[in-house]
DNA sequence: TTCGTGACGTGCA
DNA sequence: GTGCACGCCACGA
């Protein structure tokens, strides 16, 4: 598949993701059919455009936790959006078990 | 074309 | 439970 095959698939990932659930970016890249390439996924987002209404917020990294620098606006944002979805953040953590989306 | 980098994941101390 | 090292993949200089 091309690469930006892999984009729109990601995109595509993210727009099922229901709200008051989360997202490991290893299961987006898997569910994209980017196995191992997690990495990317997060640059994938960075890229994201402002204006973009895909709910990236609710990507996280395997550990529960935001990957964005705490003193990000983005980071604050994307705490803000998951609180007021009722996803649960203790402690900069969000419990997986909980709060994971399962296909 | 090669090298360094990054919103990551897994294994181990 | 936390932190570090190494591995992975795609992208830009």
């Amino acid at each position: 598949m091309s690469q930006l095959e892999a984009k729109q698939r990601i995109y595509q990932v993210l727009g099922k993701i229901p709200a008051g659930h989360v997202c490991t970016y290893g299961q987006v890249a898997e569910l994209a059919g980017l196995a191992r390439a997690a990495r990317l996924v997060g640059t994938t987002l960075k890229n994201l455009p402002k204006d973009s209404n895909l709910p990236w917020h609710r990507v996280i990294n395997a550990q529960g936790r935001i990957s964005l620098p705490p003193d990000s606006p983005s980071h604050q944002r994307q705490l803000e959006r998951l609180q007021k979805e009722g996803v649960a953040v203790v402690g900069g953590r969000i419990s997986l078990a909980q709060f994971q989306w399962q296909p």
